[in-house]
DNA sequence: ACAAATGCTTGTCATTTGTCCTAATTGTTT
DNA sequence: AAACAATTAGGACAAATGACAAGCATTTGT
């Protein structure tokens, strides 16, 4: 283990890349340069000061150049939206991908790595003030809403596997549906505890609950158990 | 036990009022009857159309009256947002008030039938649809991310209570920091099975996992434990 | 070096949006 | 009914926005 402290863990830790490009084809590399640049720029607008104000004059003053120049590449603000979109995300994916299955590592392990890998990344600035937005968009842009969800299945996949070597007893739909459960209980850290967000300092700490409850979770799951608690619930609303 | 099944529990089962509104003072009740209408029709095009879309003119439109009616009700569309916000956000706190300590009922009991309530509220529409908006706002504005968390805390007050009663052993921090990922892993749902949503037909099995994990995290936490699984996943990533 | 392709600037246009102002109408009180 | 306050309508305006077009400048392959 070549680490001393957790100082220079979290120096080496990931941090996912802020947009990742598709390989060009075609134009100047000039003008690839400038497509990258003023989706960098729009990030920025995004992150900073949201999707509202990212509008077309808006992103071409921070790329430093010309609206019509910015016009030229993305010709209505719809294709610089999606562009953005794709960008951000792919970001995302391609950093789970590298997630590989390592059969040397216990599953226990690996999911609590894989869980602290989120949360981290969700306490970054660009997730905590990206995400909202997009699930905002999500909620009337059918473009946006089936990129989201398909990032979304992607970054469950891991947890489906792992979930599933912790419990081959289990049915595809039980490790599904506790996959789903772990995901979304991760996502929704975004709002109380992502960056400058009221228990962003209890994070550390929430970190470890939400772990060990998953771990737990996973390995006494009883899939034949059926409405104890919830008929409780259902009986007394 | 006066139900018979689940339909008739479902229908049974509490639905949070779109609005709620302070006491009137001052005006004719013609105003204040317009006003609740204007509020009315303004959630409708935000559930509907988004918040982008709830212009002045839409508002005015969809109210059935001018726009100059329309900004003497409320002079700037910053003032109709923040009725609006407070309109909505008040109608959840009633509803949550309404869930008082009963003693007779036992604490797993109410913990469960707390967070049925609330998952069962995220799969409205309105609840799915408004609340991305109203985080993605809340990024910006601080208004509205001061008056979102007040709501938060007052959702999570009896969820603190309900685990110091399982758990009188628990330090504040603990308890606090239990209820609040109980919290988010609720409202995480809202993305992802909440209407409409990909996942909205799991719901009610997530529901039974979620509450399950719940009521095992709460009885089994151990206050002392730190970092057994965490460690793991720092020194791995 | 040169011609074609690409990138960039400048200027313009139709729309939409929030806000404001004045006059007319309606509701309430005396 | 008269007087007054509250409400509603109608119109106007400046600012901001997305989109577009014509021409100049730069880059690149040959």
């Amino acid at each position: 283990m070549p680490y001393r402290n957790t100082e220079e863990l979290r120096f080496k830790s990931i941090t996912i890349a802020d947009l990742a490009f598709p390989p060009r084809e075609g134009g100047y590399s000039k003008g690839h340069q400038t497509r990258e640049l003023i989706l960098h720029a729009a990030l920025e607008i995004m992150v900073e000061e949201g999707y509202l104000a990212m509008t077309m004059r808006r992103v071409a003053d921070a790329s430093g150049m010309k609206l019509g120049n910015l016009t030229y590449h993305f010709p209505t603000r719809e294709d610089l939206v999606r562009e953005l979109l794709e960008a951000v995300i792919s970001a995302y994916e391609i950093e789970w991908d590298k997630f590989v299955h390592d059969p040397d590592v216990p599953p226990e392990e690996r999911l609590a790595e894989y869980c602290g890998l989120i949360l981290e990344d969700i306490r970054t600035k660009k997730t905590t003030r990206v995400f909202p937005e997009l699930w905002a968009l999500a909620n009337r842009d059918e473009f946006v809403f089936d990129r989201l969800h398909e990032m979304y299945a992607r970054a469950t996949a891991p947890l489906k596997e792992i979930i599933s070597e912790m419990r081959p007893d289990l049915g595809e739909q039980a490790v599904h549906d506790l996959a789903l459960f772990i995901s979304f209980s991760m996502e929704g850290s975004t709002i109380f505890a992502g960056f400058e967000r009221p228990f962003e300092p209890r994070m550390p700490n929430i970190e470890r609950i939400a772990i060990m409850s998953f771990v737990e979770l996973v390995r006494n799951f009883d899939e034949s158990i059926d409405g104890q608690y919830v008929q409780l619930a259902q009986f007394t609303v």
